[in-house]
DNA sequence: AATATATACATAATTATCTTATGCATAAGT
DNA sequence: ACTTATGCATAAGATAATTATGTATATATT
């Protein structure tokens, strides 16, 4: 994914979020997505993309709508009811780990 | 490490921000500092805490120095110049992977 | 016409980072 | 006597990426 290691771990947070706005996507979609609103910072890999993917939709948060378009199949992807649950948890999961992250950034506890 | 994966892949970065600010500190010590400075929030495990010293220490980016208190051994660890260096380069990072995640939490393009 | 780039999916091998479990050892509290 | 706290360490397993492939069609370039 990204230059740095830190993205390790949100990548599902990402997807989850997309599809929140966008009601539906496919892959390719959500890395041209990405990179777009990152102004070229987030590249998303294929390799760790698809896998994702699939995952999220053998937990079930994920569903499958097959399409056809210019002789090519498209897979869209949208959340599932218990999707839209687990995308609110998550987003509160990376705003709390960002409060942190900001915390040992920005230490109040130095002066004292 | 925390309740959440987003924190893989930020240990490093953690313990380099704290050798910052502290100058010295051994490895329990940063368990029980960032516990208390997140409120409990982010709790670092052994098993992860002790090889990433490890690793920063074979990569030129902590010195080590040992010492006996209370007849149980410390290992204190401080930055060297390139980890200084590292740290500054690091925190750049976190910010930017900050900033590009609240862009996706928070997007603007969602309105066009 | 041939070639490269973009679109679109997928998986396998490897690497990195973490969790969980375990081990050793001393000090302090109940 | 027993538990919790202090202090270090490593091994086995899980997870999530990277990197390298593979397949296939559409479009743009030379």
């Amino acid at each position: 994914m990204g230059n740095s290691k830190l993205y390790k771990g949100s990548l599902n947070t990402i997807i989850l979020k997309l599809l929140e706005e966008s009601e539906k996507m496919y892959g390719y979609e959500i890395t041209q997505k990405v990179k777009e609103i990152t102004k070229g910072e987030l590249q998303i890999t294929e390799g760790a993309l698809y896998p994702a993917l699939h995952k999220l939709e053998a937990e079930g948060l994920l569903d499958v709508e097959m399409q056809k378009v210019d002789n090519r199949i498209r897979k869209y992807y949208k959340l599932t009811d218990k999707g839209s649950k687990e995308t609110a948890n998550r987003l509160s999961e990376l705003e709390e780990y960002i409060r942190t992250m900001q915390t040992i950034i920005n230490p109040k506890w130095s002066i004292s």
